[in-house]
DNA sequence: ATGCACATGTAATAAGTTACATGATTCA
DNA sequence: TGAATCATGTAACTTATTACATGTGCAT
């Protein structure tokens, strides 16, 4: 078996983390671990069903006050098990899909190629709000990391050092795109009037 | 409608570069297209098909010589609109998936951390090769390009000057994918030695 | 009463992957 | 004759997206 089916490892790994309801993880999935994967509700409630059909993930009722009552799940010997197969199992690099990419070679054959520098912008602004969002979450989760620095200067916990690293990665994705940006738009500026 | 079916509108801008066969395409999507958005034959011959009843291709048997014969597929008025249509089309700035991420914060969990130090270095090497072959594609066809120099001195046609801004973002992209595996490989040895 | 955050789902459709299948021609 | 490249497809399955659907409790 090659690596494939990898939202279930991801929920493996966010409720390793911290066990928790599917609605939590939703939202887990809009922020910190949605930096690399993203899910709606509704797969992982499905992903969920099959996992706990699997023995994969224990399910408890936890009734509250206040809110609906909920479920929450954590994980089991079989889906710890089924996690460190999938860890030791290696995965091709990823195939990367750039809708943008696309959209900028197509613009040599659109008539009115200044629509493509105002969608630039957009998602140049979209990676600048995301990179502060991540600049702002690393200054609230690992202060001990210097700025300027890559790394901590005392060992941490694994979890913490392997949280940090990925945030990391995010961080040097978002810069290198702001700069690949202002590169096209530079590109598209220099051909654009002049046509 | 939103930004969505973008293999019906990579291959419209391939074949607008230059028209070809179903085969082909599934060739260019190994090589140059292949960098920022990915597809089997299969997938390819479906869709070029559903393509071809919608208007948006023609199509023409080419009879060969020393090989068997093929259907070049070419852009129609209608798949030219379409691709317009779609080009003045916001689109979601993309959602990324790392499965290498995942595995990443996974190894917190997994009692054998060196497997992923091994699973890092295989992805690092996968990443350097493809900046070399990049490389290697930015010296034959854009030698105008100096090294150390983000642009060409001259201004050339939109065609070229767009693919090779997209070729400069995938070269990028692999230094930074290397960048930051080089950091994940520090990090691990940090606290890998001492578990 | 209206909207919002919390909470969990089903159904239909679209997209992508994997396995299977065929046939031509060239070269060793 | 056997392998490699060129060329085109079908079928089955898995995964992901979109639309629809319901209900609690709190605050305004």
């Amino acid at each position: 078996m090659i690596g494939v089916m990898a939202l279930e490892h991801a929920i493996l790994v966010s409720l390793l983390e911290k066990p928790g309801s599917g609605y939590e993880l939703a939202r887990r999935f809009d922020r910190s671990i949605g930096y690399f994967w993203t899910a709606t509700h509704q797969q992982i409630y499905r992903v969920l069903k099959r996992m706990e059909q699997d023995g994969w993930v224990d399910v408890r009722d936890v009734p509250q006050q206040g809110r609906p009552d909920k479920k929450e799940y954590s994980v089991a010997d079989l889906g710890r098990a089924a996690l460190t197969s999938w860890l030791h199992d290696p995965i091709e690099p990823e195939s990367v899909r750039h809708d943008l990419a696309v959209k900028i070679r197509g613009a040599a054959f659109d008539d009115d190629p200044a629509a493509l520098t105002r969608e630039v912008e957009r998602h140049r602004q979209a990676h600048r709000d995301r990179l502060a969002h991540y600049l702002a979450g690393q200054a609230r989760d690992f202060p001990e990391s210097e700025p300027g620095e890559a790394a901590p200067r005392a060992p941490l916990d694994a979890e913490r050092e392997l949280q940090h690293v990925v945030l990391r990665g995010g961080i040097a994705y978002e810069r290198m795109m702001i700069d690949w940006l202002d590169d096209v738009l530079a590109t598209l500026a220099r051909f654009g009037p002049g046509r």
